[in-house]
DNA sequence: TCGCTTGCCGAAACCGGTTTCGGAGAGGAT
DNA sequence: ATCCTCTCCGAAACCGGTTTCGGCAAGCGA
């Protein structure tokens, strides 16, 4: 009895009926305790005996009593929110997997009472600017960094304020960097020895944007694999910046163009390398059996192209657990040195590459003719 | 001087040197008034002169002060945050366009010095398990609902709570509800009369999932477009709850089995008739030219399809910009049944149409012909 | 001149938590 | 028995705002 004694009967509902919230003082006066020491409890403050600390435990648990988390943060300044922009003007290969992402993200926040504030920008700039108003207003305790840059300003800011951070991909700097990444590098290498163990020698790359760490990485890959495939590389056969099917066209125009055309394309992007498949299909020719290509991100759109893009598949839900987890172990004050992991793509095969047909003296000369030879295979 | 007096030197820097914010506390020691005549004079209240409150506000515009959203919530109850639940098992078509959704939404929020709080669920009682975690914790102040159903019960939970809301999509009782939506009904009716106009007879509809309000109104978009093209209506050719591209497939599979095939197919959802094209392929023929489609949804994988699948776009974006702002309106008192939009979708002609190049009865010999004489065109 | 509104602002309580500080009581050593 | 040290909890301040309440002064009518 008594328990809500002070409260004069809640009856201040605002119009629909909401349940009343239980409070901590609820809890506190249904155990005869005051706030402090209930509040100590469930925080795990060591001068609560253990005894008390359970009694507590558990009648709150019993009562459904959680604490309200901005009634928290105006002491604590931590909001249990995790931040993520989105940078929309950029390329996002990951567009496509957001809803993903944020479910994977959304699961693990979900589990430990944590919520996720999203963003949108509109360039580096206001990127920035949003980081920092969700920083002042204290709206987040720390922010997952989608496409990591290889010198990236969003780094430079965090680091600067010591926020917490964790980033889906790696950088230049690591010193203080927490991460979870995909290793694409280890994919473009794969890519390019199962080219060459069908019988392609002139395999070409087309990277995606220059800014991004990952294109420096899968470059690498790119040339690991002609290595260890025995394949020299030829320099003209690389082309960079290929983000959208546009860019990729063009990347595959002047590779076509080539005295010695490549008779295999490995791209960085599965989005540039839909276009690929436009330059071909002006030719009269077909992707598969004239010209092999093996793309990266799997993005549905490949499945659609015809013959559809073979790819390699980020579990890019799995990103999003792995990375929401991090980053409330990061903000908990675990050593980002600590938190670096990284996955491997998945190979899917869905038929744009095979054996090379023609070589690319004859293939060459097929191009040669003109896409006059070429037209419409209605 | 004395401005920050009572406050003996901040000096307590966490770690990173963020800048201290400015409280109200700073505003009010400077312009020598109390916290609370500073706040009633920035909250509007009445009872603060003019010359106060404009003295009250430019100051504060001018020491950058922007009061903390959680410390308000304490008091008010309002986390100046938008609520957006994200049922993920669910199909979404709008699932390629959830950053753009998203940057619609946060543009508005974000000028409006509010935030978006997003959460994915799996599954409808996951969905309302996480509204009702929301609403009990007060992170959001009131939801925008993506793809309404008929019986939504999403809408009757925060019916009975009398939490505001708006809707991207209508539902059967409107009762306080205040909604955007697209009137794909009108581009299921234009979509008919397009391919009437061209000479089309038998023109079967492809519907997605019945519990979703918009299946209802497209199907009568549908009947409309015939009626208006003074086409008789046929049942044999009217499918439903193809959402995805096997279920596609499996309705035009069943379409052209018929005796009488239809010679164009209208679907109510893109992803769906990228079904479509693998039927037509498997045999042999081709869509646009023996086979028309026009979809729904404007998904850019129908862009890669071959031929380029014609459908109808949908902004989005702007959609979400008008529901973020709908919804703030909504919070602050508006009345729902004022809040009410819809907007046209734009027809994006790729190719998939064109007149019929065989009555029903060639296309039904051609297809009796069976897949035998339709192999790989390669 | 007096009393009564009215306009305008300060004082203080309040929201739901966290954190500091101090003290009561138990136990051990002397 | 006294003193000292811990252990454990209560009291109260605090976080940054909002809101209630009351009072002072000016303005007004009588």
């Amino acid at each position: 009895m008594g328990a809500f004694g002070e409260h004069g009967l809640p009856e201040r509902q605002p119009a629909g009926r909401r349940r009343p919230r239980i409070t901590i003082s609820d809890v506190s006066a249904a155990l005869g305790l005051t706030k402090s020491t209930v509040s100590r409890a469930l925080n795990g403050y060591p001068d609560i005996s253990s005894t008390t600390r359970e009694r507590v435990r558990s009648t709150a648990a019993r009562m459904g009593y959680r604490p309200l988390s901005h009634a928290q943060a105006i002491r604590t300044g931590r909001a249990r929110a995790l931040g993520l922009v989105i940078q929309i003007d950029d390329h996002d290969a990951h567009r496509p997997f957001l809803a993903d992402f944020l479910a994977g993200i959304s699961f693990v926040a979900s589990g430990e009472g944590w919520t996720i504030t999203v963003a949108t920008a509109d360039g580096e700039a206001a990127t920035l600017a949003t980081m920092r108003r969700l920083l002042d207003e204290h709206k987040v305790d720390g922010f997952i960094l989608p496409r990591t840059l290889i010198e990236d300003p969003r780094i430079t800011l965090l680091r600067s304020q010591d926020v917490p951070f964790v980033m889906f991909g790696r950088t230049r700097d690591p010193a203080g960097c927490a991460w979870y990444d995909i290793r694409s590098e280890d994919a473009m290498a794969d890519a390019v020895r199962r080219l060459a163990s069908v019988g392609h020698r002139r395999i070409a790359f087309v990277n995606g944007g220059g800014r991004y760490q990952y294109s420096r990485l899968r470059l690498d890959g790119f040339r690991r694999g002609l290595a260890s495939a025995g394949v020299e590389e030829d320099p003209r056969l690389v082309r960079s910046d290929a983000l959208v099917p546009h860019e990729g066209e063009e990347a595959a125009e002047s590779l076509l163009a080539l005295l010695r055309p490549p008779t295999a394309v490995v791209f960085a992007v599965d989005a540039a390398a839909l276009g690929l498949y436009r330059a071909v299909r002006r030719r009269g020719l077909r992707v598969g059996r004239h010209l092999s290509v093996i793309g990266y991100d799997g993005i549905p759109d490949g499945n659609h192209a015809d013959p559809p893009l073979s790819t390699y598949a980020v579990d890019i839900r799995r990103a999003g657990e792995r990375l929401a987890r991090m980053l409330i172990e990061r903000i908990r004050g675990a050593d980002p040195e600590r938190l670096r992991e990284t996955a491997p793509a998945t190979f899917i095969d869905r038929g744009s590459i095979a054996a090379p047909e023609l070589g690319p003296g004859d293939l060459a000369r097929l191009l040669a003719a003109g896409p006059a030879t070429a037209q419409p295979r209605r």
